[in-house]
DNA sequence: GACAGATTGAACAGACCTGTCTATCTTTTT
DNA sequence: AAAAAGATAGACAGGTCTGTTCAATCTGTC
């Protein structure tokens, strides 16, 4: 008990990196357990003890996209210096992730049109949709503008509409038409 | 072969029915063929010797939507007088949709997000969009803005952001934002 | 060395999916 | 009336999916 944080035995890191990268790629839906056991190298069984249910891994691959993408946006605005440049420059830590070869669109945009309503990826985009809305709003009255709840829906409008964009017209330049805008 | 137009036996059109509203409350991936043959009151063969697959129902569905939205905008377009008013109106008709109970966002989002790429749904989707625009940018000529594609790639945007946060947030309004904005 | 616990491989169950086929029924055309 | 065409219900094949089970194996600790 003692080991274990030691080496920390990466079944869990490995079935996660696997489902990040396979469900991300190909959708929820789509990706079986099969194709995650096998890219990730551990056997079936060990999935459901660690993990109990598909749902469960789902859930746990959005949980650390919501953390990776809020860490990463939150180190880009440090580059900023006044609340207006960390404002547009949202969409310019946005844009750096459209050229990246493997983007697919917003993870939590994909998985919620797969899924069910109702359960786990509906509650996983809700968290991540106010977690946007809630650093647009800080930003925005940062940088004393009149309404800042108007222009952060208007922000998030144009922030879902390049991720979309730019997953379907293959066009990484939407950020920058969504900052002009 | 001549009383074929006359009764024209509803047998494709029910079909088409149901698989529109099932494709589209569900999505075109998790409804199987058993539940539209049910919806529809029609034979499994029939579909097939209509058919001839699932995926040739689907792009028949898409296509189905693309036609109807088409000219329900257009036909809303005619309310208004001058180019400007007809720009800020599509938003207005999108946001007529909105109010729908049925609404469950874009149909081309929704399946081009389960669909594997490369296939009839992208191809559709593609076409959608390809819509869209020339919409924007035949409207904006009209209006005699500075730079009509520019503007069109933010509408583009505003339209897609729109319809996505409507679903996602049951912000019916959404539509006012992007038309504000 | 012995032991406890995690991990593996592999088979299996049960459900659901698309697509095919056959045999019957109804309707229309000749 | 007879034949042709289309539609129907239902069983069936072949595949994939999630999740379970179980004996064998590997790990590190006492």
């Amino acid at each position: 008990m003692r080991k274990r944080e030691v080496a920390e035995p990466p079944a869990r890191e490995r079935l996660l990196a696997a489902a990040d990268e396979l469900f991300y790629a190909d959708g929820v839906q789509t990706v079986g357990i099969d194709r995650i056991i096998a890219h990730a190298g551990v056997a079936k069984a060990s999935l459901y003890n660690i993990f109990g249910s598909k749902e469960e891994l789902v859930r746990a691959y959005l949980e650390s996209r919501h953390a990776r993408t809020s860490e990463r946006i939150s180190r880009a605005l440090t580059r900023f210096r006044t609340p207006r440049q960390r404002l547009l420059g949202v969409f310019d830590a946005q844009g750096e992730q459209f050229t990246d070869p493997a983007f697919n669109g917003c993870a939590f945009v994909m998985a919620s049109a797969e899924a069910p309503p109702g359960g786990a990826v509906e509650h996983a985009a809700e968290a991540y949709r106010d977690w946007v809305r809630t650093l647009f709003t800080t930003l925005a009255k940062e940088a004393g503008v009149a309404d800042p709840d108007a222009l952060t829906r208007q922000l998030h409008l144009l922030y879902d509409g390049a991720g979309l964009s730019a997953r379907l017209d293959h066009d990484p330049s939407a950020a920058t038409t969504a900052r002009a805008a």
